[in-house]
RNA sequence: UCCCCGGUAGCUCAGCUGGUAGAGCGGGUGGCUGUUAACCACUUUGUCGGCGGUUCGAGUCCGUCCCGGGGAGCCA
């Protein structure tokens, strides 16, 4: 699409276009070589980057003069031919003819050598502009754009669910809590699954996708205090029905991660062959099945139990492609999960796992669409009906059986990028013990 | 909440059985017409996380607190 106010200079990303051709670039100088009378200036824009030279013989000395002034991160515009050069990274360079100068930078404290997690966190605002960085967040605009057209051509709307929740419902997990007026406490969100349950006995197929919050002290790589989940939630569909629909999912979006964005994989050095073995069908177990086998590779809780986090990447590691894992014993899982009719110490619930110890990043179960049992079950489990009663409602007018689940995106685009923290997934992390900047 | 590891120059780290601190990078100056985390020479930099203790002497040993990292539980 033409941008005629926005269109005035060239990205780095467009330069393929403009071969033999003088362009205008702006930008950030990335880094700087010189060999006395030949220098050469690296502009990052965010589109890409590309090496720019500048030799003393071709330009007027002021502008040559300019390297020496030239910090990291300095801002520019810069104008020169396009040309294509086997020894430039990217395939172009730029023979710099004009260089203007927009900004002095001051001594930029993230150098191309290594930092510590601790240094580069406290400064994210910065550290978001390094090419791996920039990488991962494209790959997640890709992500969530491709999540978004998988749903929207399955014939899902998407519907938000509040942030603001008005009960700590689910029980489970330890949630935020914030003063709402003169009606004492409200809770930040920990999943949006309720509301999508109800958006969908009135659309038929809705998916929410928003911030989640989740108040337990974890201090692990795979956890974060805020984290952006999709939850699809489908009427007149069961469990398999999800566990296709899951498979189908993560197929959909690694095929697009692969084909759209392979030089960001490149840039963080992911293992794409891996990736490239994302397709149907991928393995399904139960967990009784699961449990067998962990017995039989040295492992695994007792009966009842939830599975670990170090069994999860022990089962995970025995595959090359996502595993499902369904039917959890009921006593370990929430109580909007139906039994599972043939067996009802189990539920009709599945967890998908990534592949090479990225652990769970789909959560899922057909609902309990049954007042009485869904009644009696949240009395068991002690789980107050009042601020729920709207939830209750949902199996009094017209129930149906549905089905849904949630993916978590920064665990998912962890997994795709190689990541060793889930930190780096999300542009302003916020960890128990860190939410600056 | 519990368990493990760490805190030394702006950054990443080394510093043995205690003897008063070092490298690489970065910064600065100079050199180089094809560099790719460029290179070469010279140069600059420290309350060794805080407090207390042992000792003639503590970065090093002991106690304690603070901060960070990883893991368990819980979960996406």
């Amino acid at each position: 699409m033409e941008h005629p106010m926005l269109d005035t200079w060239t990205r780095i990303d467009t330069l393929g276009d403009h071969v033999g051709k003088t362009v205008t670039l702006k930008g950030w100088l990335y880094n700087k070589r010189s060999s006395g009378k030949i220098c050469f200036l690296l502009l990052r824009d965010g589109t890409g980057i590309v090496q720019m030279v500048m030799s003393q013989s071709d330009v007027p000395a002021g502008i040559y003069d300019s390297y020496h002034e030239l910090t990291p991160e300095s801002s520019i515009e810069a104008t020169g031919v396009v040309k294509e050069d086997k020894r430039a990274p990217g395939g172009y360079e730029i023979g710099l003819s004009d260089l203007k100068i927009v900004s002095i930078a001051e001594e930029y404290p993230i150098t191309p050598k290594e930092h510590g997690a601790d240094f580069l966190l406290q400064r994210r605002h910065l550290w978001l502009r390094s090419r791996r960085q920039q990488a991962i967040m494209r790959i997640r605009a890709e992500l969530i754009r491709a999540i978004q057209d998988f749903f929207d051509q399955q014939g899902f709307m998407r519907l938000d669910a509040p942030i603001f929740s008005p009960s700590n419902c689910e029980g489970a997990s330890t949630l935020f809590s914030v003063p709402y007026f003169d009606h004492g406490e409200a809770y930040l969100t920990q999943s949006g699954q309720l509301y999508a349950e109800a958006g969908a006995f009135a659309l038929g197929r809705v998916y929410t996708f928003g911030p989640t919050f989740r108040a337990e002290k974890s201090k692990t790589r795979r956890h974060l205090t805020e984290f952006w989940m999709i939850e699809p939630e489908l009427t007149f569909a069961d469990l398999d029905d999800i566990m296709d629909l899951a498979e189908d999912l993560i197929s959909f979006f690694m095929e697009r991660v692969l084909q759209n964005r392979a030089a960001d994989l490149e840039t963080l050095e992911r293992d794409i062959e891996s990736l490239r073995k994302i397709r149907r069908p991928f393995v399904r177990m139960t967990y009784d099945e699961a449990l067998e086998q962990l017995k039989r590779i040295g492992g695994g809780p007792e009966w009842g139990q939830d599975l670990g986090a170090t069994d999860e990447t022990l089962l995970s590691s025995q595959y090359d492609r996502p595993l499902l894992i369904h039917r959890y014993p009921l006593q370990a899982k929430a109580f909007y999960m139906k039994p599972d009719p043939t067996d009802r110490r189990l539920t009709l619930n599945m967890d998908v796992l990534a592949p090479e110890g990225y652990g769970e990043i789909i959560g899922g179960s057909q609902r309990e669409d049954d007042l009485d049992s869904l009644v009696s079950r949240m009395e068991e489990e002690g789980i107050p009906k009042e601020p729920l009663e709207w939830y209750v409602d949902l199996r009094r007018y017209g129930s149906v059986p549905h089905s849904g689940f949630g993916l978590g995106l920064e665990r998912t685009i962890s997994w795709i990028c190689g990541l060793k923290h889930v930190r780096e997934a999300i542009p302003f992390p916020r960890l128990m013990d860190r939410f600056y900047p």
